[in-house]
DNA sequence: GTACAGCACC
């Protein structure tokens, strides 16, 4: 009878789809006493931290109305929070499976603990596990050992990657493809090649992480070297293709490698849309996008938020606001940041800066944390609408409201919006000040601005930094062009001698451009 | 009853 039940309440969970229908399920399961049963409470369990989407809080909740949760149970929660939102926490399940349980971790539980860390990227807990798994002897485990070589891909270790590669006492090809990936996640193209050639087999998968390789080194030819010669492709081949050519600017090749998957009848996944999509936003073409965007709602791929995000970008970096602000509107679900960065993006570069701010705050407000790449995207708007106040107090909240630190990105930023206000002694101190050595772009930048404002002085001053930030860089071509387009715009070759007198240029090859003026 | 490797939007 208590096996009937059991049977009847589990067949139920089959088709259980939401967190109301499970309550229903749980508290059918509590009426008839069965959450005393451990193979009813593990699969219980299962299906609220795995099966459903946003139910881990009650599977936290389950999991601690349980007296004696086993070794399933405590894997099972430790996976359900390594894929969340903080997996930091799965290592916390972890250390009380340590501290307080009957029933010592087994290689599911490193499996999963050890992919926790690798998605929180924290070398330390990582470490820690690595430790724990060497005492209690899981380390030479084929699948514990494979995700510890992951593990420290993910906290950018490649080095004791390989190390544990080196002793590990049997290899397949999944550990030989992990290895792979370290090096190829880890930026060292060598190593990724090394590695490739040396393998005893390679499968698919092997060779697509070499041209993911290959395309993040830039190394484009090789990666279309290995596509042409691989006998077999898939999915991930292709969208690493298009999507590799679009990211390395050849984007011609990447609309005729989307064609060319299209004539085989593929049908291209998300990645190659998103590849497809971010080649017209980057090469502004519009018609093109026009036509994948057709395609995607013809499809039903309309509801993938990285598509959508995608063609977002494509209307934004072509101008397109109106088309841009319908795909935003229409948007199935909780717009991500980034959607959110992407339309501010379009606003910035066609002026509206106070547009943009509103859009900021309206983000704000909807609950949406804005991201590092947010911040460069409102900080330009500002710069380009002159709103230095506004800009000036975005970016101290940046760090203090939102923990987010500068990068060289948003400094560049900072210095562009002084700069294009004219307030060029405060670009410079803002420069000398900063954390982290200014770059040959951001003195370029300043320097810009100096010869706009025809500030000789300073502009000598930047040019020698500049120089000695990148000694091939004397900052005479920014000058040049910027002296080119008031010859352009006044047609006055005697204001443009002086200019070049002022800033103690000498003749340059272009010189002869403007002496005809 | 559970697991190891691949492409991913701003």
């Amino acid at each position: 009878m208590i096996k009937y039940q059991q049977q009847f309440c589990l067949s139920l969970l089959t088709n259980c789809k939401t967190l109301k229908s499970f309550k229903q399920i749980h508290a059918q399961v509590l009426k008839k006493g069965l959450d005393a049963d451990p193979f009813v409470a593990g699969k219980l369990l299962l299906h609220c931290s795995i099966n459903l989407s946003d139910s881990l809080n009650y599977a936290y909740r389950l999991f601690n109305y349980t007296p004696n949760p086993d070794v399933f149970m405590y894997n099972t929660l430790i996976r359900g929070l390594v894929e969340s939102e903080n997996p930091q926490n799965s290592s916390c399940i972890f250390t009380h499976m340590l501290r307080y349980s009957h029933s010592p971790p087994d290689s599911f539980s490193f499996a999963f603990v050890l992919k926790g860390a690798a998605n929180f990227g924290c070398l330390e807990t990582g470490f820690q596990l690595h430790c724990q798994a060497l005492k209690r002897g899981f380390n030479t485990h084929i699948f514990v050992g494979t995700t510890i070589i992951s593990m420290y891909a993910e906290c950018r270790n490649v080095g004791f990657s390989r190390k544990v590669f080196d002793e590990m006492p049997q290899r397949n090809v999944v550990s030989w493809n992990a290895i792979l990936t370290a090096y190829f996640r880890c930026d060292d193209l060598k190593g990724a090649e090394g590695v490739f050639y040396l393998m005893p087999f390679r499968d698919l998968t092997s060779k697509n992480v070499m041209l993911a390789a290959y395309v993040k080194a830039g190394k484009v030819d090789l990666a279309k070297e290995l596509f042409l010669g691989m006998l077999v492709k898939d999915d991930v081949s292709w969208s690493t293709m298009i999507l590799g050519l679009a990211h390395n600017g050849c984007y011609d090749e990447a609309f005729d490698y989307f064609r060319e998957l299209q004539r085989l009848g593929r049908t291209p996944n998300e990645v190659s849309l998103t590849g497809v999509l971010s080649a017209c936003a980057q090469s502004g073409a519009l018609e093109f996008g026009k036509l994948i965007h057709g395609f995607v709602e013809k499809s039903g791929l309309v509801f993938i938020s990285s598509v959508n995000n995608a063609l977002l970008d494509v209307y934004s970096k072509c101008g397109t606001l109106d088309l841009a602000r319908s795909v935003f509107e229409r948007m199935p679900g909780k717009k991500s940041a980034v959607s959110w960065t992407s339309m501010i993006t379009g606003l910035a570069m066609q002026g509206y800066g106070e547009g943009a701010i509103r859009l900021f705050n309206e983000m704000k407000e909807s609950g949406v944390r804005p991201d590092g790449i947010t911040f460069i995207a409102i900080l330009k708007a500002c710069s380009h609408a002159g709103l230095i106040e506004e800009g000036h107090e975005i970016f101290s909240k940046m760090t203090k409201e939102y923990g987010i630190n500068p990068t060289i990105e948003h400094y560049g930023c900072m210095v562009d919006l002084y700069g294009r206000a004219g307030q060029l002694q405060k670009a410079y101190d803002f420069v000398v000040q900063m954390p982290i050595p200014p770059t040959a772009i951001i003195w370029r930048t300043l320097l810009g601005a100096c010869s706009f404002f025809e500030d000789v002085d300073l502009a000598e001053l930047v040019k020698e930094r500049l120089t000695e930030t990148d000694p091939n860089n004397s900052g005479d071509h920014v000058l040049l062009s910027n002296i080119y387009a008031l010859a352009g715009k006044q047609n006055n070759v005697v204001l443009v001698r002086k200019s070049m007198a002022k800033l103690k240029m000498k003749k340059t090859p272009g010189w002869s451009v403007i002496d005809k003026v």
